[in-house]
RNA sequence: GGCCCGUUCGUCUAGCUGGCCCAGGACGCAUGGUUUUCAUCCAUGAAAUCAGGGGUUCGAAUCCCCUACGGGCUACCA
């Protein structure tokens, strides 16, 4: 069978994106891009009363940053446009129509009300309403009242849906291609609306629809959307689509890093990692949620992190390119069982990428940080800096307290680290090394180190207590890269005002 | 409650057609080494009786059944 692989992704614009659903788009992409296919965002916005503003925006940025493009959707508009549904609100009722005319679904005047009591009935005494099999004849629709009737109360106003006709004594089997062959059984389905009273289709109409008119080859979506799969193929089979069904593969969710439950945007705010790649902020509450780009993570790492939650390569091999994970995806390898997220190997997979990346890529980056803190830097210099530290960082802020030392002196002085370094010959070590140093005249770290070697040696002192309070002097705590790199870059001057401040600030301290 | 899906080190997982697995890798953790410090890096180690119990088989993490546990769904939300 040679079908040209479609897929999309279809989120609703009800908030931000969070990282289930950007890896959901990121195995779509991989998927895609794989078989040489087409990927599509189409976008899900069929329930006015939870629109959020903004949120498709969010979705396209984050998208991007991502760098999970899609060849084909909203603000790309392709051959089969529109994208997003409201704008396809013309579309869906035909083929509700059509249900109805070939008997497959049918009107259904029952109030929200009505139906909210029923439930409320049903789980007084422990059971659970169901619209289907063995209620519809006892409720108000077009199944009892007839065409006639029905007709008259549409023509007058009445609000209704339509609901599907779900057969009786059936069985549906949906072929996943994570799971393989899922039966049920259709008793075990209920009569789902199909068409919403204020005019628009609910999601299973609006998806299957456009799945069809899109051409899309595979369903590649969440695993939440497997107990609606037998009506979906239900509906394709209703339509006289079965031979167009795409495929289907339902992804396991991605759950908490502690307890249990799927990963939800509360987990972040309480564990302390982004549950989203960009920072939101509530349009209607005004309340922040931090994003994996604003905390320092690069996309590259982000998406290889994403990648394996669910997914393996088969092999060894943890850090994949964007092109080498489409050339290593397949459906066969993804998991059926849910991941906890792990941010701490989220961490572990930025490190490994800042230390790939070159000095001249972080450059942009590291000089924004720094301008935040007040600090500007000739490029030169910085890029020394970055090749200094750069196999210290995990996240990209790391760049301040790792660099800050270079563009300011030290004012205070560790005191955990006077505590443990500083011995009480420390001053007199440091005022010789002073001496040696102010002599320099190529300020060097590599004739730095020739000297001050030199002197420890003919003076027969201990190399690791001198430079250790050396070090406490220049960077004001015990940290940061080899000294005598520093001591060059900050020059000759700045280094001797520096001694000269510490040794009386640490004597009064 | 009902239906469906799942269950290998703390976590992500390899293991797909049974023997190469008294289970491999990675994160994290511990110890040691490198280093003038903190990190990095390197090495080593602890860590899963393969959820439990029954089968099938010469042989099962791998096949079958049951149980337990976890998850999802059960809206005129997606």
């Amino acid at each position: 069978m040679e079908r040209k692989v479609r897929v999309r992704f279809a989120p609703s614009p009800t908030g931000p994106l969070h990282i289930g659903g950007v890896r959901t788009a990121l195995y779509n992409y991989l998927f895609a891009k794989k078989h040489n296919g087409d990927f599509l965002l189409r976008i899900e916005d069929t329930d006015q009363g939870r629109f959020v503003p903004g949120a498709e925006e969010y979705i396209i940025k984050s998208l991007n940053w991502s760098g999970i493009i899609y060849n084909e959707g909203v603000g790309k508009e392709g051959t089969h446009a529109p994208y997003r549904q409201s704008e396809r609100k013309e579309i869906y009722k035909q083929y509700a129509d059509f249900l109805i005319k070939n008997g497959k679904a049918y009107y259904a005047f029952d109030s929200s009300e009505e139906l909210d009591k029923y439930r409320k009935d049903a789980e007084a005494s422990k059971q659970t309403f169901f619209y289907g099999i063995a209620s519809r004849m006892q409720l108000k629709n077009s199944l009892v009242l007839g065409e006639e009737e029905s007709l008259k109360l549409i023509n007058a106003g009445t609000p209704y849906v339509i609901r599907v006709l779900i057969p009786e004594n059936e069985e549906v089997t949906v072929n996943d291609l994570i799971r393989g062959a899922v039966t049920f059984h259709t008793s075990q389905l209920d009569d789902k609306v199909l068409f919403k009273s204020d005019g628009m289709p609910t999601y299973h109409l609006a998806n299957v629809v456009d799945d069809y008119l899109m051409e899309i080859s595979h369903v590649i979506r969440g695993e939440e959307w497997l107990p609606s799969a037998p009506l979906h193929v239900l509906l394709y089979r209703y339509l006289g689509w079965e031979a167009q069904m795409p495929e289907f593969a339902h992804l396991p969710l991605l759950l908490k890093p502690d307890g249990k439950g799927k990963l939800s945007k509360r987990d972040g705010d309480r564990l302390g990692f982004p549950v989203f790649p960009l920072q939101w902020t509530d349009p209607s509450t005004g309340e922040i949620s931090s994003g994996y780009r604003e905390s320092g993570y690069l996309p590259d790492s982000f998406v290889n992190m994403l990648a394996f939650l669910g997914w393996n390569p088969g092999t060894e091999q943890e850090i994949f390119t964007m092109e080498e994970l489409v050339d290593a995806f397949s459906l066969e390898h993804v998991g059926k069982s849910g991941s906890k997220f792990d941010p701490e190997k989220t961490k572990w997979f930025n490190h490994q990428y800042i230390q790939a990346k070159s000095n001249e890529t972080l450059l942009p980056f590291v000089n924004e940080l720094l301008a935040a803190n007040a600090i500007t830097s000739e490029p030169e210099k910085l890029l020394k800096i970055i090749e200094l530290v750069k196999h210290r960082i995990y996240l990209m802020p790391d760049f301040v307290p790792q660099t800050i030392f270079f563009f300011n002196a030290p004012e205070t002085f560790d005191e955990k680290a006077i505590k443990d370094k500083w011995k009480p010959n420390s001053a007199e070590f440091v005022a010789d090394i002073k001496q040696v140093i102010s002599n320099v005249s190529d300020f060097t770290a590599e004739i730095l180190r020739e000297v001050v070697h030199k002197h420890i040696e003919a003076n027969q002192i201990p190399m690791g207590q001198v430079m250790n309070a050396l070090r406490i002097c220049i960077v004001g705590s015990g940290m940061g890269p080899d000294l005598m790199e520093i001591l060059a870059l900050l020059g000759k001057e700045e280094v001797l005002k520096r001694i000269d401040f510490a040794l009386c600030t640490i004597k009064m301290q």
